[in-house]
DNA sequence: CTGTTAGCGCCTTCAA
DNA sequence: TTGAAGGCGCTAACAG
């Protein structure tokens, strides 16, 4: 009767034998694609059908094998995310607000540390390729040809956050560095301050604000601005040694920091030094959101709305996957803008 | 002469058909078969042959197909960490630390958030057990009991982290949080400190160390302690909130947090209140390392080294994964341990 | 050292 | 609405 013998060996060891479709199936009577119409398309199976087999499941502790369904299928549920780090960051949010909203939508995320290294990330692109993800999204906007060759090779949509260019690879979401930059050396410089500190730690991005500042500061005649750039990541005692590095040597009446963690070390170190903020020296952050605002009353800061910036990167893998290849080919550039939030003033 | 038609159509489409082993395989002019070993295990394979393969797949721009690979070899080098959150979290450092070794062993890893909720963390797990992890590291030893048996069926090396348990699914690498309560309240309690105030966020390890602390207390005849409970996350402002109920209320002598960044919204509501630290009130964080230490002059706090915890979850996994079957039933319970710090008498 | 065969577990396609 | 056949791309196991 047979047509085929069992190939799976009548198991003696202890080690249960991985619950397969075709075991659900068996117990619920049906046909094993049935069993996976039931659980992936539930709306083309009877109702009464679509119970046999969820009682089959619950009874055998069926779990999909997603290895299998995305080989077949090549989808994979898979987002794929990379970034230079995570302690102490100011992704942390992003991140957040992204594997939320992509957990509730049935995708699984896989997180990748570049550590503000090209090469490292291109490895990883790489390696995550391998996983045929259905869509990725990088931190940042510069990366080597290689990385940007096999992205757009891979043809699965690609979402560049925190930054914003004029050749993304597919979609950028993000805000321009070299603009905050700008707008915080015109704030500044409204207010009256003209001897400037910068406190960076050596991160593209930061950098980048932190060159933009100084070229603003030159159009608008000043010329010498201290700027010190500290190893990643960016910790509240690199802020303090920044700080102390600026105070002994130039006396800027303000320091712009390229995070808030920094920007709260020095301020730490200023008070060590009795010297009051912002009477003896202003104080300017960046990224806050949760961290900084509303509390040090001294501390002016960048606000950055990670939160925003992650749900936008969801929205546009989410509506990305619903839709038909050839929209694939509609890419966005979403500037979410920042503001400069001055405590002094408040 | 065609065994069989190929199978794969000539593609007119733009759309390039993706490379596989078969593709290498005929450019190299060797078996499918023997391009698998060149990519996996080279040893395996003369340096002449080898050297042809990885020609090809420069050539071809081949991309191994993980998906594929791990149906077939039921090994997906795969890893999920499951969190309670990433945001603001004392987590972050043992993620870095634990991705960066899975990384550069080869392994990629599955993030999973699940918002301190035992609930969502048994939906992720049974997702995430979809994808056939290696191994799967989890923060915290309080599951449900569908949660401990799915692991305990998919029998592979599951590492708890961040806190300790005589009754580890696996391997369990962390500390007694019962005991940092215990020990924070004599150490206060010797330094003649009798009215205590507590500032917690809503999180299930927090919540114990403070009762722990409460407990302690008791046996030591100090009947009242204020005990704030704020929803999460652990925010600077929340620590405000706290301390100002706290001070408002209790006048207590020393304010003990679930969390550095709690302690550090404290000393800024003490210092709006021109209370001086440790004078008037001390303050004592949890959770340092990167961020309070050596920073904050006045401020105590609990070490934990979260790196650590990282590096042994990472070792235990990988140190399993070459192993053989039969030692995986030989988990660790390991204690890291944690110190008080006590800035006032440094 | 290299090749052949036979699936891994699921989903696409087509037929009933 | 359900079922049967075939293959996704790779690797284990064995043969040469």
């Amino acid at each position: 009767m047979a047509k085929k013998i069992s190939s799976r060996p009548i198991s003696l060891s202890t080690q249960p034998e991985s619950v397969t479709l075709i075991d659900v199936a068996k117990v619920a009577g049906v046909a094993p694609m049935t069993v996976s119409r039931a659980l992936n398309r539930p709306e083309l199976v009877r109702s009464d059908t679509q119970k046999k087999v969820l009682d089959a499941v619950r009874a055998t502790g069926y779990v999909p094998n997603m290895l299998a369904g995305g080989l077949a299928s090549s989808k994979s549920r898979l987002v794929a995310i990379l970034l230079p780090t995570i302690a102490n960051s100011i992704f942390a949010e992003t991140v957040q607000a992204l594997v939320d909203k992509l957990t509730e939508a049935g995708y699984q995320t896989l997180l990748g540390l570049t550590a503000y290294s090209t090469a490292r990330e291109e490895a990883l692109v790489e390696a995550i390729l391998g996983r045929r993800p259905d869509g990725i999204v990088l931190a940042g906007t510069s990366h080597t040809k290689a990385t940007v060759e096999r992205l757009t090779k891979a043809r699965i949509p690609v979402v560049e956050i925190w930054d914003l260019t004029n050749k993304p690879i597919d979609t950028v979401i993000g805000f321009s560095h070299e603009e905050v930059g700008k707008q915080v050396a015109r704030h500044l410089l409204d207010k009256g301050y003209r001897r400037f500190g910068i406190v960076s730690v050596d991160d593209p991005r930061g950098l980048r604000r932190g060159k933009s500042l100084i070229a603003e500061l030159r159009k608008q005649g000043i010329a010498d601005t201290a700027f010190k750039i500290l190893p990643a990541p960016a910790t509240l005692q690199v802020g303090r040694e920044g700080a102390a590095l600026l105070f002994d040597e130039a006396r800027p009446e303000v320091i712009v920091c390229s995070s808030d963690t920094l920007a709260q070390g020095v301020l730490a170190e200023a008070a060590s030094r009795k010297l009051s903020v912002p009477r003896d020296v202003a104080v300017m952050g960046f990224g806050d959101l949760s961290t900084a605002a509303h509390v040090y009353p001294s501390l002016s800061t960048v606000r950055v709305d990670g939160t925003t910036i992650g749900m936008k990167a969801a929205d546009a893998l989410l509506s990305r996957f619903g839709a038909s290849p050839s929209s694939m080919d509609m890419p966005a550039r979403i500037d979410t803008g920042f503001s400069i939030i001055d405590r002094e003033s408040a």
